[in-house]
DNA sequence: GTGTAATCGAGAAAAATTTATCGATAAAAA
DNA sequence: TTTTTATCGATAAATTTTTCTCGATTACAC
């Protein structure tokens, strides 16, 4: 039997998995070994049948009234995003979002090391963050296709953001992680990952009002 | 007939409505001044009806062959989200992370504002980053209550955001916007928004193994 | 004026995702 | 050993979200 690369994982399941990670991570630091979905969805706020599928997705199977080893579980979804061998990326844009990325040690985990930053400013290349060197922009595109790097890093202004992109495409990166608020163009086989953090703020100040105005409703209603 | 509060928004459109804007935005800078669903659709890759649906959640209507005037669709954006009045923050954490979120000055369209920082670390505290204070932790309840801020930023490591998040309550914030990975429990009535990075990261590299390996997998079928 | 084409709104259909159900299995208790 | 209980995997149902369809409306060309 054929095992086909499983090309239909849904979204929601790649996003809940790295969640399931964190929190195993910290049961782990405190000695625990064992656990259930049941356990999970209690501390995560989810429910048993949806983690169950969504780990049953990186390949593991429970034990029925045991659960999960914690140990083995963390392995599978390592493997399932193949955390263990390092994804190298470049950065563009070395301001103040682009120095916490490079600063940022907690990538590690998840096998993803930013290697080079560039820019266009003459006052900030040169300059070296955290062990990283930030190069002039011009030097991606030979670099990328040098060190044969894959993905890129986007934290330059908005405006700036297709440019940048067009350059790192041209270098052959086939991945870009975008913190631009911009709209970035791409041909098909490279994937764009929009980081807009407005949108989750967006969501929570909406949601705040709701709430609020569903309370007056409420009030009102009592009245 | 009695309005009701609407409580229901799809998560999805929320998520979309401020990509719209951001999209809207450019266009007006552009000098255009009528857009359709399907130019916009065009635009972001999105489908019209979807659109169409989305934006009128925000209570617009559009007019056949024509579409939305920009302007008044950018304002109906503004009005639904409430960002016309601004929401005053705290932040606690002023690394690298959290200095980024001070600085920057993007979120100002989103009517959202950090008015002070915090922080444990005695170095840190009486610094002043982009005008906006560093102050004890040690006051963040005081100073909630006396100023009646109602939004909390948490870019502290994960350890403290438990801790942190617990403070902010007690001070009477209502909507927490965590970026640390952590899982913070709070009581009903209080909103948490993860802004967890490595998830979108995941997401992207996951999405480009399967990528290459479904190349792999057609370059073997091929032969 | 009249016809044509583009777009809208509303509702139906389809697809994806979440939630519930159920028999099977393994551990712990009786 | 037998019973009870917790949990799993698989499948079915429900819900949510996306996509499609269709009649109505409006601008523009003729
Ligand atoms: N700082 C935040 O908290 C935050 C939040 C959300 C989104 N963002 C987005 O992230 C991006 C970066 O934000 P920031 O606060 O770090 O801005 P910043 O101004 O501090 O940094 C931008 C950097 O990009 C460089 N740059 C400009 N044009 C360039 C070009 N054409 N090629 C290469 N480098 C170029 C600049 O020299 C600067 O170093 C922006 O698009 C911003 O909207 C930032
Ligand atoms: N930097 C990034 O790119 C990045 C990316 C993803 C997630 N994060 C998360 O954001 C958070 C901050 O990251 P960072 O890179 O800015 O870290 P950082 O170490 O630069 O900053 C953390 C700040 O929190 C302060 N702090 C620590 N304990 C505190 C406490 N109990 N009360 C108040 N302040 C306290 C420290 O003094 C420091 O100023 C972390 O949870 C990190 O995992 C950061």
């Amino acid at each position: 039997m054929i095992s086909k690369p499983e090309l239909s994982i849904p979204e929601p399941t790649l996003r809940r998995l790295p969640r399931y990670y964190n929190y195993l991570k910290e049961l782990l630091k405190v000695g625990r070994e064992i656990v259930s979905c049941t356990h999970i969805g209690k501390d995560l706020d989810l429910d048993p049948p949806q983690i169950r599928k969504d780990l049953a997705f990186t390949g593991i199977r429970g034990v029925p009234k045991v659960g999960y080893q914690v140990e083995v579980l963390l392995k599978s979804i390592e493997d399932f995003f193949g955390w263990n061998n390092i994804d190298e990326a470049f950065l563009v844009g070395a301001g103040n979002m682009g120095r916490a990325l490079i600063g940022y040690q907690g990538f590690s985990r998840y096998g993803f090391k930013i290697i080079a930053a560039f820019d266009n400013a003459p006052e900030i290349i040169g300059q070296t963050i955290n062990g990283v060197e930030v190069l002039p922009l011009s030097k991606i595109k030979s670099l990328c296709k040098r060190m044969n790097v894959k993905i890129g890093v986007i934290a330059t202004p908005a405006h700036a953001a297709q440019e940048v992109a067009e350059m790192m495409i041209a270098g052959g990166i086939r991945g870009i992680w975008n913190f631009a608020p911009a709209e970035i163009r791409a041909p098909e086989g490279v994937i764009v990952q929009n980081e807009n953090l407005a949108t989750g703020l967006a969501v929570l100040c909406k949601k705040l009002q709701m709430l609020q105005q569903s309370g007056k409703f409420r009030q009102e209603v009592e009245k």
